[in-house]
DNA sequence: CGCCTTTGACCAGCGC
DNA sequence: GCGCTGGTCAAAGGCG
């Protein structure tokens, strides 16, 4: 099923252009934009400038929310039918191997074929997560196990399995398993046993340079830091300060539709039905850089981490700032703004400068 | 000395 | 019942 045909993800540089205040001449607004003519600018008109610019982001923030809303909407609706003609695809093939000579082979692999396209479209949720296909827990245990799934991209030279994401971890183990050649490593909150959360992280298959972290459970506690997640995001993500601690941030942020590969590009995978926005899907990656919060800080955060801070006002807020950040640091971005601006202002399509 | 990682051994579920 | 596999345990060693 071709999703993109279905959903326009594109975004719209030119959905609210620039305005122009009647008072000011074109030439200075150019230069105010691309030169930072302020000391031609009168502080007057420069404040004015900066109170609509204001305004006008606020309303293309806005905008970009109810555009993601309805982004959301309509990933729910493509998923819950891809849910119902999976479900139709599904009793029908069960009907027609059974009737014929198909083997028990076959049949399971259709089936499984048919979980995978599944678990692919509702983006992995818990009761369908392949990890817990071979899981000694009950089926209602992992049901009501919260699981998250965050793609981080890392370093292809960087062979540590360390997931950055605030809480401190202690691992107890690792595995190679049998789909992956890369060895999957397994934390356990370091608040166990009062904080029964636990994480595996693996390479991906596709992508060596991408750690898949699963997250099993919900912490109990509070983030251990909150300041440290928001500078993480903003500084290098390979400068630890304790090379075998696996302390550190992850921001999940999905903000900029280009894939940076020199950048630790995070890819968020909601996993809960409660979370609309599978990122992962399309894989919507940020170029926004982690990096770890340094020491056994133990401060109190409510930002990043736990899959149940996203929600939160100071999480969406923390998000568009990094959006916005993420945005002006991307080459393409800028390029595309400039482009939407200069042909704003020149309608001739003089985009030379 | 305490905390951490490493790593081989062990356990349990599942399919044949 | 056996083998495969994923998950966990725990001893040993490293590091600050």
């Amino acid at each position: 099923m071709e999703f993109t045909s279905l959903v326009d993800t594109s975004l719209d540089l030119n959905f609210r252009p620039l305005r122009v205040p009647d008072g000011i001449p074109k030439q200075e607004v150019e230069s105010n934009f691309i030169g930072l003519g302020i000391d031609h600018t009168p502080v007057k008109d420069e404040a004015s400038d900066l109170l609509e610019e204001l305004n006008r982001v606020s309303a293309e923030n806005k905008k970009l929310t109810e555009m993601l809303t309805v982004m959301c909407q309509n990933y729910n609706a493509l998923r819950n039918q891809v849910t119902e003609y999976m479900n139709k695809h599904s009793t029908t093939t069960a009907t027609t191997t059974s009737a014929d000579d198909h083997s028990a082979g076959s049949k399971k692999r259709s089936k499984a074929e048919n979980n995978e396209i599944l678990k692919s479209v509702q983006g992995e949720s818990s009761s369908s997560d392949e990890d817990n296909s071979c899981t000694k827990k009950p089926r209602e245990e992992h049901i009501k196990t919260k699981t998250t799934r965050v793609y981080v991209r890392t370093e292809a030279s960087d062979t540590s399995l360390i997931v950055k994401d605030g809480y401190q971890w202690r691992k107890y183990g690792q595995k190679v398993t049998r789909d992956n050649p890369s060895p999957r490593a397994y934390f356990k909150c370091s608040f166990a046993p009062t904080c029964l959360v636990k994480k595996k992280v693996q390479r991906s298959v596709e992508d060596q340079s991408i750690l898949v972290a699963t997250y099993e459970g919900e912490h109990n506690h509070s983030h251990p830091s909150k300041t440290d997640a928001a500078n993480a995001v903003t500084t290098s993500p390979c400068n630890r300060l304790n090379g075998k601690s696996t302390l550190g941030v992850t921001a999940s942020v999905p903000c900029s539709n280009t894939l940076n590969s020199s950048g630790p590009n995070i890819i968020l995978d909601l996993t809960e039905p409660k979370n609309t926005l599978q990122i992962d899907e399309k894989k919507v990656t940020s170029s926004t850089s982690t990096s770890t919060a340094g020491g056994h800080n133990k401060r109190k955060s409510s930002l990043g981490g736990g899959d149940n801070h996203q929600n939160r006002p100071e999480f969406q807020h923390f998000l568009i700032e990094q959006m916005a950040s993420s945005l002006t640091k991307d080459p393409s971005f800028q390029a595309a703004l400039a482009a939407a601006i200069s042909g704003k202002f020149l309608p001739n399509n003089q985009t030379d400068k």
